[in-house]
DNA sequence: AGAATTTGACCGGA
DNA sequence: TCCGGTCAAATTCT
């Protein structure tokens, strides 16, 4: 198999430019104003990267059936991640036997007071289909599958569990790609004009979904769930999946973003849960792609960027895939197919630092 | 009335 | 047998 071992060269060189951008971030992060909480997340994550440069060039020519473990190498920040990665083996045979749908976890952060966009606020419609109480969890776990399933037989569904250590925290695993086109509910005006889905107040004190983050913290309305965490395990499938699954996971710091380093953060999370991610698995999938996170559609783009460099790695089967996937306009992946790492510098000259776009993103 | 959520039951994988 | 994930009837909401 040539084509792993190409792949497991751009992976490696991809690892290693990733690293090399973290540092700048970093850098530019080494200011006074800047968190402690970012500086950290940056090293881990450049830390990580280049651990698992080392580790593909010590394991790419002795195991090719299994080029970079690292299903989430996405997340290298998480202490999870790392468990994971020690895991991954495991998980690994488990994905072989079961019915493998891509999948990829993020966290996300709610954030009383602000907009309306949740962990479930992804841009999707959602339905809630069960909970369920899971071992060692102090919290249920949600389960929600696009409203869209028996209409435009999408087969998205997402998982949303509160973490333990802090309840404001949601990780929200999703699954399978969308193969709905969601148009009415497209980005940019989704800041204020999200679907209501779940505007049910539900009764479980687990999952936001919006109206419920209200509930929880007793905030009368759009308690809003910032995308923090920011953290894609893409594992399971090693896919992107919905494209956008990789993309989903771009969330903002809850903190405000200082206009200079807005791009950088964000190109951090592309890297972070973009570029980054995809590039362990063989086989990035495809797909649909949507952001899931902000809403924001210019952040759509980028995070379709991402998805481009995941697909550098795609497999042929994925990329039919992706070409066969029914996707929204705004979700190309033919278009994503062709983007690369240039391409994302290109697009990160985007203005990032209008406010406008980040107005969702105010958590204190 | 229709849509969404809740919740216990069921199913399949480990 | 246990556990996670899904189904589907009942319930609630708009």
């Amino acid at each position: 198999m040539e084509r792993t071992v190409n792949l497991e060269q751009k992976t490696l060189i991809n690892e290693l430019i990733q690293g090399k951008e973290l540092a700048k971030q970093l850098m530019n992060h080494l200011q006074p104003f800047s968190s402690p909480e970012k500086r950290n997340f940056l090293v881990g994550k450049i830390l990580s990267s280049y651990e698992k440069a080392l580790s593909m060039l010590k394991t790419s020519g002795t195991d090719q059936s299994k080029p970079f473990e690292s299903p989430h190498s996405l997340d290298n920040t998480s202490p999870r991640s790392v468990i994971f990665d020690q895991d991954y083996s495991k998980h690994r045979d488990v994905f072989k036997k079961r019915k493998v749908l891509p999948r990829w976890t993020e966290q996300v952060k709610v954030c009383m007071g602000t907009g309306p966009e949740g962990p479930l606020e992804d841009g999707y419609s959602w339905r809630k289909y069960g909970q369920k109480d899971i071992l060692g969890a102090n919290h249920p776990r949600g389960y929600y599958r696009c409203t869209r399933r028996n209409a435009q037989g999408c087969l998205a569904t997402k998982q949303v569990q509160r973490s333990d250590q802090d309840s404001s925290l949601f990780e929200v695993t999703y699954r399978g790609r969308h193969t709905c086109s969601r148009a009415p509910q497209l980005a940019m005006a989704s800041a204020n004009s999200l679907p209501k889905h779940g505007l049910k107040a539900e009764n479980n004190d687990q999952f936001p979904t919006h109206e419920e983050q209200d509930q929880e913290e007793e905030k009368p309305k759009q308690p809003q769930a910032t995308g923090l965490g920011v953290k894609t395990e893409d594992f399971d499938t090693n896919n992107i999946e919905d494209g956008r699954g990789i993309f989903q996971p771009f969330s903002f710091l809850s903190t405000p973003i200082e206009s200079d380093n807005v791009g950088r953060d964000f190109f951090s999370d592309i890297v972070e849960n973009g570029i980054a991610g995809p590039f362990s698995p063989p086989f990035v999938s495809p797909a649909g792609s949507e952001s899931t996170s902000l809403s924001v559609s210019p952040w759509h783009n980028m995070s379709s960027f991402g998805l481009a460099n995941n697909n550098v790695q795609t497999s042929e089967s994925d990329l039919t895939d992706i070409l066969s996937t029914p996707n929204s306009v705004t979700n190309s992946p033919i278009g994503d197919l062709d983007l690369t790492l240039d391409k994302v510098d290109l697009e990160l000259d985007f203005p990032f630092d209008s406010p406008e776009f980040f107005s969702s993103c105010q958590c204190p």
